[in-house]
DNA sequence: GCGAACCCTTGACTCAGATCAAGTTCAGGA
DNA sequence: TCCTGAACTTGATCTGAGTCAAGGGTTCGC
């Protein structure tokens, strides 16, 4: 794991698609980073961060999976985000959480203190740039989401959460996304469930029908084999383009 | 309407909420943009732009209300965005358009082409900045929604929603958002059941609920009388202190 | 090996919201 | 003034997903 990729900081040969920032390879950002860097772990089910708490860091996801919730006070959550490994966490410029964190797996985060990141922000805009850029993938991928939950059925909104879970996971092996894709589910039924605005026995049952049709195949409870891609994304009903979640 | 508040731009006196960017004052950007603007006029029912089109411009809303939507093949539709007067339409940097803008009613655009925009840009980091914080409001705007659209019920979505346009619309004339208020409701019921993810029936029968039980009383079909905006609030599910949509 | 805690599946029943089908209201035009 | 059409309301019925309940499979610690 070079200096690189650690930091979830790349040029255009970087192995990670999303990445924090861009520095274009410049050194001296990379020793300011690393001034500032530290490293985190966090158990399965922890709270990283609760809504309104202050920003101390912001980060990227090294490994395991996070997701941005919230909760209603009865009691119901809803998922708004899905952090994957390199996936930027925080906003420059926010000094309180709008949203919870939470482990959704074991996570990894490399963090960098706020306020200094900040100040390396202003001095360098292409920084700002790409942060910009970034904000606006994760604004189209939410709008995306919104469509999958105001007016998609619940078989459609399980075929696009695999859909997009299967091309994130798959991309970083593959090239091009047609035909068979395998991967493991990072979710449990349940955060399946408050991703998609469903109760987890509904996730289970379509889970169950998609297999049942052939759409997927099971092999225990969570690796997943999609033989047809295209098949799948018909189920999630989006075009065969897939514009789905940046 | 001065020529400030004509661009939608303006310093924090500004009487316009959501500029589209904060020039500071500062003559000479205002002279620029002057260069570069101009002014298009939309009917009711129009696509401003349709998803895929290449973007010739970005700009603001002088008047009216358009809207973001997505529609799936089989014509089921979701707003993923309102953009009420002084709202910024087009993504800096980003050339073809993700979404169709509809108009709602007659709409006004102040308009500045892409291009020249972008340079300006690119040029004065400020703007830049602010282009990132209203982005990141969009972003938890979206996020915010995302809750509705996954968790509510048909009566608090439609309290939530009315919650948004009553404070947008209250927030430009009261101090404090507390107890009565009185707005014109911009949206047709099939509108809002396509920002809700309900059908129009849905929100006709619950906008009829709402107004037995005492929580709004309607003159006509379009004009809303908020009694107490805090029972609207506890209707919509959410905290008292009010963090919807930015 | 056994119990406990999870995670997941499946069945039976319920219900909120969709669908289908009439009406009503109201503004604008002839 | 009446006609027309768009926007809206209301009723009857249907249905997809929620709710409640029971049970299976794995993993972990003792």
């Amino acid at each position: 794991m070079n200096k690189t990729l650690d930091l979830s900081i790349g040029c255009d040969s970087c192995p990670i698609k999303h990445r924090a920032v861009c520095a274009r390879c410049d050194a001296d950002e990379l020793e300011t980073l690393e001034e500032i860097k530290y490293y985190r772990s966090f158990e399965a089910g922890q709270t990283l961060i609760w809504s309104g708490d202050r920003m101390e860091f912001v980060g990227s996801v090294v490994s395991g999976i996070a997701s941005l919730t919230q909760t209603m006070e009865d009691g119901r959550t809803q998922m708004v985000g899905l952090l994957l490994p390199s996936d930027f966490v925080g906003r420059p410029g926010r000094e309180f959480a709008s949203y919870d964190v939470v482990a959704t797996t074991d996570v990894v985060m490399c963090c960098f203190r706020r306020k200094p990141f900040e100040n390396m922000m202003v001095e360098t805009p292409h920084v700002a740039q790409r942060l910009l850029e970034m904000t606006l993938d994760e604004l189209d991928a939410a709008r995306e989401w919104m469509l999958v939950l105001g007016r998609k059925t619940a078989r459609e909104k399980i075929a696009s959460l695999l859909s997009i879970i299967g091309r994130r996971d798959a991309s970083l092996k593959l090239e091009g996304m047609v035909g068979r894709i395998v991967f493991d589910l990072p979710l449990t039924r349940e955060a399946m469930a408050d991703y998609l605005g469903l109760t987890l026995e509904t996730v289970s049952r379509q889970m169950s029908a998609l297999k049942r049709d052939g759409v997927i195949e099971l092999e225990g409870k969570r690796h997943v084999t999609v033989p047809s891609f295209e098949r799948l994304m018909d189920e999630a009903g989006d075009d065969a383009d897939g514009g789905m979640m940046a």
